[in-house]
DNA sequence: CACATATGATACACTATGTCTCATCTAAGT
DNA sequence: ACTTAGATGAGACATAGTGTATCATATGTG
């Protein structure tokens, strides 16, 4: 729908979603609720979205948007990858995070939010496996570089930190990990 | 309190609500669905648990009892730390999963949850912790390895691949992550 | 301006929550 | 066996949220 009106009510209701979501987690998103912090009516809400989990991908689509930004082709392969890194901890820093521990829960049951879990969380592998299997390509990185595994090597332990442990995810870890990761398959 | 009557009816409910989380998720454990499901009273639910979050922390307690073994002696640094991380991956794969998922996201918001998260979730990385820095202490792993770091790097990808990817953890996966991580810590 | 569509307001039946009361059952001590 | 404290069962009650429906009003578009 091009309707602006519905554009309008629809972006009033999510921000609404988003803030309930933001400060009582995903419980706190109820279509009454998103009604009264929107200031919409209730059977509105209920028009836009029929369940709780649809307003949850809305707002998860929403925040997939954060777009990381491919690192510049002139720096060394270890700043492109820190650099995609700290753009990535930047995002599980932010609001996106909350999110993101939100959704992993429902993902588990629910397979649409895991499709679209999967459709936001896998655009920043894919930025860093590109730049890896470019890397291998350009005589950067060791031959035969598990370049998937290595993916998973520089991002698993960020998810870790922020998601389970609540740690900050500092530009000086990031750094380190990136380094001490890559080291062993860096040619020269 | 150790009445049997109450530790019968305690755990009658803690199994259904188990079946109920395993089965639906958190939102599906309710104190009506518990009762129904274990045939005691609903009050009788309020009176354990006064909240859902209580509920599910209980049961994350009775989960957290996987104890992992420590690896015998005499076996090459990197088998026990293979063999850590594959007792991980089990506890992982298994219905400890799932309970994970529907945990991180209430650990968000909850911080008693979040608590409770972390002495289940400690446990694991405690372990290897310590075999690493034995490592560094015996002379099998480089002075001045980060061994906090090591640990998270060992971790954080299976992490990443079960909550996030829904990928299985194969044990040839554990092993070729143990082994490429480990291989420019380790001296010989 | 007229029409289509979205929204607001309200009603209804239903599920779940959280608290309360009282009768009944169970466990433990005498 | 008797008694008593504590736990449970059964049910009532007010409240929040769900999901659907209806109809008047407001908004956007040709």
């Amino acid at each position: 729908m091009t309707n602006p009106q519905v554009q309008r009510t629809h972006e009033l209701m999510l921000n609404a979603a988003g803030s309930l979501l933001s400060a009582g987690g995903p419980e706190a998103v109820t279509h009454l609720r998103v009604a009264e912090e929107s200031g919409v009516a209730r059977a509105t809400v209920y028009r836009h979205w029929s369940t709780r989990a649809d307003i949850l991908l809305d707002l998860l689509r929403r925040g997939a948007n954060l777009s990381l930004d491919p690192p510049s082709g002139d720096l060394a392969l270890e700043e492109r990858v820190t650099g995609v890194l700290e753009a990535f901890a930047a995002a599980l820093r932010s609001e996106g995070g909350r999110t993101l521990s939100a959704m992993i829960g429902l993902a588990e049951w629910d397979e649409e939010v895991f499709n679209a879990l999967e459709r936001m969380t896998e655009f920043g592998p894919r930025i860093l496996r590109r730049l890896l299997a470019a890397g291998v390509d350009d005589g950067e990185l060791v031959q035969g570089t598990d370049v998937d595994m290595l993916a998973d090597r520089l991002i698993g332990p960020l998810y870790l930190r922020r998601l389970l442990y609540h740690d900050d995810l500092t530009d000086g870890y990031v750094g380190r990990l990136a380094s001490v990761t890559l080291a062993p398959h860096l040619v020269s």
